[in-house]
DNA sequence: ATTTATTTTTAGGCTTGTCTAAATATTTAA
DNA sequence: TTAAATATTTAGACAAGCCTAAAAATAAAT
């Protein structure tokens, strides 16, 4: 069942966990300008490392046509993301650090092995659903729960009542921003009108002041609808 | 001050920290040898490295001399102990490991590289002095509390009374034995008798039956001195 | 349908950390 | 104090993971 050659180096899992990432839920086929961009290096070096992960039967990967992740590729990059938003989440519900503060981290830790650890952060934890930026937690089979009603927050229409259920993590400014305008996992928000010219909108945050988000800000947070605005 | 290349690869802490252990209280001079065997490599690439680790002023060493922690070399081990000895703590106090659990995983952990983390990981602990097998933590400046009334088990006298201050953590099967045997940290042990001829011990753990405990075992318990027994 | 631009792969090289085999120092024993 | 044993270093090699430069494939634009 388990050959040796599933000790998999912290570079491997890297790549493995990028792929799953730019892929999407759609499954797609990663390029290898992509896959190089995100995980800063040369395009020459992700095509030596997808010989190696196709040689472990970890992704698919044809020359010129992409790569996508095998069935066991998969297994193994949800570990590792089970691994990160459970270690993000610790730091956050334990240790009080910041949304802003984990993710450096949590790619440190993501690569520890120990089934026991993760699996007691786990529960220690209480078993947490998503991670401090919204994003959720696979559980020990792999399993993962996608929030089917999410958009983005450049997506809703004006006049709609909206509750923030994730954010972008990849971006630090992006989160320390949030976090001067107030805006966290749960804030409602009220869309009062779009620019169309540059798509920012003008929006209050939890009955706040109204205030204006451009669409490099909106585009990544994910928000679920809740309501209409009633005009009275 | 800090100049980019005191970025430590995960060997370099490594050796830096068995150079410490193998160094001792006494700060003698390692050898290679020593080193080859601790750190399961082979001589030549010792000599490698301590090349390297001279160059970066980290190690004293001459060929053929053998070597010792540089100040700065000593501040590196002393900081990759301190984590070791955190993490230990955190799964043993707050994850209910075994102590025979937490070694392996601990060697992954010290090597995470957050100040932010391992302080916060201190705090959430209230600032443990000793880690699960009675080893010093220490503090964030890098100062340890060797206790200095502390002796083997083996260096014991008959009829004296003491108490379990450490184990030595290198063998599984060793805290396994005395977790079997019901001794732990803090445990009261009377000597009762010495076997001359293997240096085996007759005692009783905690007021318990009487057990014998063989020079491989008292050799790597550490103890304090509380009373001779009083013949009643 | 060519030409041009972009993407991807190959070829060859570098560093880190390891190894084996051979050479050299040091230590121990005769 | 010389010979044998042991400890250590050097020489040369290798895998992993990256790089640059050049070649080849694919996509886009005339
Ligand atoms: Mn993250
Ligand atoms: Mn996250
Ligand atoms: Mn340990
Ligand atoms: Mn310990």
């Amino acid at each position: 069942m388990k050959n040796n050659n599933d000790i998999l180096s912290r570079a491997e899992e890297n790549y493995l966990k990028e792929i799953f990432h730019l892929s999407g839920k759609e499954k797609d086929k990663v390029s290898t300008n992509a896959l190089a961009e995100r995980l800063d290096t040369k395009a020459s070096s992700i095509t030596d490392m997808l010989q190696k992960l196709k040689a472990k039967k970890l992704v698919a990967y044809q020359k010129y046509k992409g790569c996508s992740l095998t069935g066991s590729g998969e297994k193994v990059a949800l570990h590792i993301i089970r691994k990160h938003r459970l270690w993000e989440t610790f730091l956050v519900n334990k240790l009080s650090f910041g949304w802003d503060e984990v993710h450096a981290v949590a790619e440190e830790l993501e690569h520890i092995r120990s089934k026991k650890l993760i699996d007691s952060i786990d529960q220690f934890l209480g078993f947490p659903k998503f991670d401090p930026h919204g994003d959720p937690i696979p559980d020990k089979d792999g399993n993962i729960n996608y929030q089917e009603s999410k958009i983005k927050l450049s997506d809703t229409s004006v006049k709609s009542i909206v509750e923030v259920v994730s954010v972008n993590e990849d971006s630090l400014a992006l989160l320390k921003y949030l976090d001067e305008i107030g805006l966290r996992l749960g804030s409602e928000i009220e869309i009062y009108s779009r620019v169309p010219y540059d798509e920012s909108i003008q929006v209050s945050i939890d009955c706040g002041d109204s205030i204006s988000l451009s669409k490099k800000v909106t585009e990544n947070i994910g928000v679920r609808f809740k309501s209409k605005m009633t005009n009275k």
